[in-house]
DNA sequence: TTTGAAATCGGTTGACG
DNA sequence: CGTCAACCGATTTCAAA
């Protein structure tokens, strides 16, 4: 099977030009990365093996980062999303609260960010509850910390990648 | 290959406990959703057959709900990640601002929240330039957005599912 | 870049413990 | 749930166009 390389296996990235079989290689894997690239290439018109190497280019280009199979977390019974803003006291350092905020499973994403906070979270949890604990017991018991600010997600209308 | 069930293929999810085998499984493929069913096989030390049958079983309780190849945005130009908070009048149904917003490719995330904004987007711009026109030229042009705030991601330092 | 062929390996199924 | 065996299809490589 096809295997896109790891991270310490992959060499510094090249420029790449990408064509209409590169787009069309890319749109079957982002729908589904375990297309056979047989399949792709009969979808395409060309060959397995000319497929094969296109997607070795892709991926040391760095274009295809990876391929992940994607978990529904409500089927574990996390049916909470929230986005959460952090506001920093200026005394703490940004990058010791970053590696404290790594260690709460429940923070799926963290950005240093322009705006009203100092960072910028989206958390995962199983009900509002949960979400209360994780504020008050997990994230403002950091030093540094000095307020939150939450947005719960009622409905997610939109998710995708970058259009190719 | 196996290859993961489509939404239409799908059966209605069916009740699911993941025990330890289940959970390398979805470890494995979390990480590399080409992960080789045998390849698994070996590292759990059970048949590929078997890996197989759990994975069928993984993919009808819906917990596998896709697998995906990851674009790195970078690579093609688009650096720029930010985060969009929109107002909506109150006159605005919001269904109707999502079906815009639906057509606009750099929003890859809307959400409706509560808390100060009607409407939370995820939007990816090829830089600092290309957010401008996006917000003054698509996202504001939609009647019923009055206003919107933008938090600006300067650098992601999480980025990853639920924990499984 | 693409191809076809050859060799190797993975996915899938069914019968059975 | 698990194995094994058998079949079929996919991946990978390479010489050649």
């Amino acid at each position: 099977m096809f295997q896109f390389a790891t991270k310490t296996m992959r060499q510094k990235n090249k420029p790449i030009t990408i064509d209409g079989i590169d787009k069309k290689i890319l749109r079957k894997l982002m729908a589904d990365a375990r297309t056979p690239i047989l399949e792709i290439g009969r979808h395409v018109g060309i060959s397995g093996a000319a497929i094969h190497q296109r997607l070795k280019k892709l991926e040391k280009s760095g274009l295809i980062s990876a391929s992940r199979c994607i978990i529904n977390p409500r089927i574990l019974g996390y049916t909470t999303l929230a986005f959460v803003g952090i506001h920093l006291d200026k005394s703490m350092r940004s990058p010791e609260a970053v590696k404290l905020l790594k260690r709460i499973p429940e923070i799926i994403e963290c950005h240093y960010t322009t705006g009203n906070f100092s960072i910028f979270t989206k958390v995962l949890c199983k009900n509002n509850e949960h979400l209360m604990h994780l504020l008050n017991d997990s994230i403002l018991s950091i030093s540094g910390v000095t307020s939150t600010e939450t947005f719960i997600s009622l409905d997610q209308q939109i998710d995708r990648q970058i259009k190719i």
